[in-house]
DNA sequence: GCCAAAAAAGACAGCGTTGTCATTTCTGGT
DNA sequence: ACCAGAAATGACAACGCTGTCTTTTTTGGC
């Protein structure tokens, strides 16, 4: 079943159904709809490969990840999957764990392989410099979902983490609570380091002392919550709320506070990040910043799309990053603090 | 950079480089060396739509899937990604939420767009009869992850689910109860019925009365754990423990007994199914059967490039399918009934 | 050292599409 | 009715690789 036998089924040339199949001008109603119907009667599709060696494209989108959050990454390929379907795009998915140097390569050699017509990069690579140069040297359309810093010749969605965190903190505070912990993200993430900013300036307004001793690295897993936590909790003057940079770790918080003994939210107030499934599965269901996940990756696919459909031409006038809100999300892990 | 650049820095034909290239006969290993260090000194990599046109092969694996957890989605994704990868092959994903007769459409316009070597069902796809006729029909390679029926002649692994079931089911019958209440899983998927008889059979030859009244229909999510538990709590005399056919209802459950202020373990006993995440974040954490995910996902993934290796030629001698272990994980959300 | 057979290497067409350019068919103003 | 120019269609090469078949080189038994 080749584009031969729908022109003979049709009666026109090659070309001509090559033209209705890319959406080209200069093609009489009367003749595409006859070329349509030959389509439809042999049950034809085009052949990706052929298309792809013939005009240099690949109708593949690739999807670099090496996010440690099964829910973040499903949200991410819903959403971009829905939009490459739409313009009759693929997603291929790649895993790159490796460190810096290495997984550039491996990338590149990725891209090279396939020829994807673009990538779209979840955090942390993201913010992995050496992949985001090698992708601008090969001028290979890229977009990136929340990347640490913006600049207005890339492609980007993102969500204002500091101020999210920010408004958390505020949140807690307006409750009453003035010894908040802080368990920070992993350092590999850029987005991490947005929210403990977030979580200082809030500090800093409302005229709150930062303390190391109430700030703990975590790693964006439980276990690293439940360390933070036991860190955090050991002390004896502990703290009457913890924000922890995401929800897994806030429910590590929640689990170590219920073995140690402390009542959430009676003794200890718990905020997470994210509002994954997880935040509603605790036990106080946890207060957490609601990301829109696939609305953001939809966006970034569409973004992309629109780069690659336009290659080169008319950069003005098109939109290169998008930004979306966020949602405080307050449940029962958190309360105002018990008198003394 | 094309493959006569490599010919050339080599001092070889096109065809003596797609002869390395392809790991073929007859290639002296002296040309050989020598066309790798021109591989790797043009950093040379082969288009893949090349290939694909003039080998009728794409090098592409199709992963389809409508899986509502986003942690299995993710193991499956890792185990067949590495083995995948190995071979030089790529994933490209594809999700089907339609119902039958349209989603088997979905999916073979898909494969004939993107003319994938093969492709992996996890389930409920893999359940889908109108797709597996389809994917016969054409001779299309692919492998099941967890087919709710095996055949000789077609490629799975799995799990024993139902003696899992049982497994857990006599675990709770041994800790001492007897009204042990079950929610089954969505309907359409085949694992569910399975996990439900093995948990049948255990109250069968535990001469165990298997009470309609004990039994809730669930669909896999937490919500409906919520839901069924209610229906199963809300009675009045009560199952002293619950067994649900995955973990996310479990948590389900959970969450319900505390907000019935019913204790866990004390008053009831809970069990779930799958060993996700959440089984260690809820509070208790929960007893359950663990499944080899990635591990299944990748056997699967090497099932089916074998296969699609000696297409079609010595097809005896070659494995069809394979069987995992699971292992039941007892934690803290099971015990011995109090006395009444 | 010769020859047949096996191993190694190469020439060339062809995979199914699109890009380029050539040709035919329309259109509207006279 | 005629013509210029635009619109519609078509012919054909080219994309980068592999399959098939041919030619060259190597091997080993005498």
């Amino acid at each position: 079943m080749t584009i031969t036998d729908v022109a003979r089924e049709a009666d026109v040339a090659i070309k001509t159904v090559s033209r209705v199949l890319n959406n080209e001008a200069n093609v009489k109603t009367a003749t595409r709809d006859r070329v349509l119907k030959a389509i439809k009667a042999l049950n034809y599709s085009p052949n990706l490969a052929a298309r792809g060696l013939a005009s240099n494209r690949s109708f593949l989108i690739g999807l670099l990840y090496d996010n440690p959050s099964p829910h973040y990454m499903n949200g991410v390929q819903l959403g971009a999957l829905a939009s490459c379907r739409a313009e009759g795009f693929h997603l291929l998915v790649e895993i790159c764990t490796e460190e810096t140097a290495d997984s550039a390569h491996q990338i590149l050699s990725m891209i090279a392989q396939t020829r994807v017509d673009g990538v779209i990069l979840t955090p942390p690579v993201s913010d992995n410099i050496v992949v985001l140069k090698a992708l601008e040297r090969d001028a290979i359309p890229h977009v990136l979902i929340a990347p640490p810093r913006h600049r207005d010749d890339m492609l980007f969605v993102h969500m204002d983490d500091r101020r999210a965190a920010y408004e958390m903190t505020s949140f807690l505070i307006s409750l009453g609570h003035r010894r908040i912990g802080f368990i920070k993200g992993h350092p590999k993430h850029g987005a991490a380091k947005t929210r403990f900013l977030g979580f200082r300036d809030a500090l800093k307004d409302h005229r709150i002392e930062v303390k190391n001793t109430l700030i703990s690295q975590g790693y964006f897993s439980f276990e690293s919550g439940v360390t933070s936590a036991k860190e955090l909790l050991k002390q004896r003057h502990r703290p009457s709320a913890i924000f922890a940079a995401n929800d897994d770790m806030a429910a590590g918080v929640i689990a170590t506070a219920h073995k140690m003994g402390i009542s959430v939210p009676g003794d200890l107030s718990v905020a997470g990040f994210d509002d994954t499934p997880v935040a509603s599965l605790t036990w106080p269901p946890l207060t957490t910043i609601r990301q829109p996940i696939v609305e953001m990756a939809t966006a970034a696919a569409d973004l992309l799309l629109a780069r690659i459909r336009h290659r080169g031409r008319r950069t003005t006038a098109m939109p290169c990053s998008q930004q979306f809100q966020f949602e405080l999300v307050v449940r029962a892990s958190t309360a105002s603090p018990r008198r003394r």
